[in-house]
DNA sequence: AGAAAAACTCGGTCGC
DNA sequence: TGCGACCGAGTTTTTC
């Protein structure tokens, strides 16, 4: 569920609970969470005795920047950290603990163990996967219209498609995508190179209001999404159509429709989005 | 090359 | 109640 709103929030609330703290010791309870390096004991010896310096975000990914390392961490769909006192009791779904010298720990869980975490020489992180294959971030002076109409131009697939691959503007996934389409009044299985300059503008300008207003309300906690100290988000209460299916559009009063495209559910309002 | 499809990661849920 | 099939989000890999 985390998109770059939740993400961007889990950044901020964990930033402050983390900062400075250095590494005592890794415990990986599940290793596939772990994708580089390949041994869970390298991943462990690596991080011991590193200072977390700071945290930050690109797209959807968390980067802990620590003394000569970056750890690259993917929430998926319900991953979460939160920070504990050493000897708590273990809640459920916790995969991946790091203790500090201060003994506190911060403890990764994830009931469907679908998060990933790379590390990768301090710099080097860009130039390879996951993070290598990224367009640019929505809030950047990089997002221009100019980017969005020439991905759009460029390819057969529906507008929904094309938002949520992460190469051209990185940061959507199906909420988002959902909103920012019915804000723009843009039907989610419209071709996307069928979008005139009007919508093309709209849709960039509802892009990046949607996500910044969600920011602005810490994220959206729609199934199990809390921030870096526990606490819900507020943007679920503003979402339009979002998992709204058979209620009334909050612009017109028709009921919302929900479909699949580009096989995932779809919301949208047939009178507000052409 | 680009796009579509499949694979991958799992626990929860659904239907029989 | 048991159990296999299926679902879902985001990403990577494979196939077309």
């Amino acid at each position: 569920m985390p998109e770059l709103p939740e993400v961007e929030t889990v950044r901020r609330t964990l930033r402050q609970l983390v900062l400075n703290k250095t590494i005592k010791d890794v415990e990986v309870k599940w290793a596939n969470i772990v994708k580089k390096p390949d041994d869970p004991e390298q991943f462990r010896l690596a991080l011991i005795g590193q200072t977390i310096h700071e945290v930050e975000r690109r797209a959807k990914f968390l980067l802990f920047v620590l003394d000569d390392i970056t750890l690259v961490s993917h929430l998926r769909m319900e991953g979460r950290y939160g920070l504990f006192q050493a000897g708590e009791d273990l809640t459920a779904h916790t995969h991946v603990i790091f203790s500090f010298t201060d003994g506190t720990e911060l403890r990764y869980q994830d009931v469907r163990k679908f998060g990933t975490m790379h590390l990768f020489k301090k710099g080097t992180e860009q130039n390879s996967m996951p993070l290598s294959q990224l367009g640019v971030e929505p809030f950047s002076e990089m997002f221009t219209v100019d980017v969005l109409r020439g991905a759009f131009q460029k390819t057969t697939r529906n507008v929904k498609v094309v938002l949520l691959d992460q190469k051209t503007v990185v940061g959507l996934g199906n909420i988002y995508v959902d909103e920012a389409l019915f804000r723009s009044g843009i039907l989610p299985n419209r071709e996307a190179a069928s979008l005139n300059d009007q919508e093309v503008v709209l849709l960039h300008k509802a892009i990046i209001n949607t996500l910044q207003e969600a920011v602005d309300l810490g994220g959206s906690s729609v199934k199990s999404y809390v921030n870096g100290q526990g606490e819900m988000g507020m943007f679920q209460q503003q979402l339009a159509v979002y998992g709204r299916k058979g209620e009334d559009c909050p612009n017109c009063g028709t009921p919302v429709t929900k479909t699949v495209v580009g096989g995932r559910g779809t919301h949208f309002c047939t009178n507000c989005q052409k």
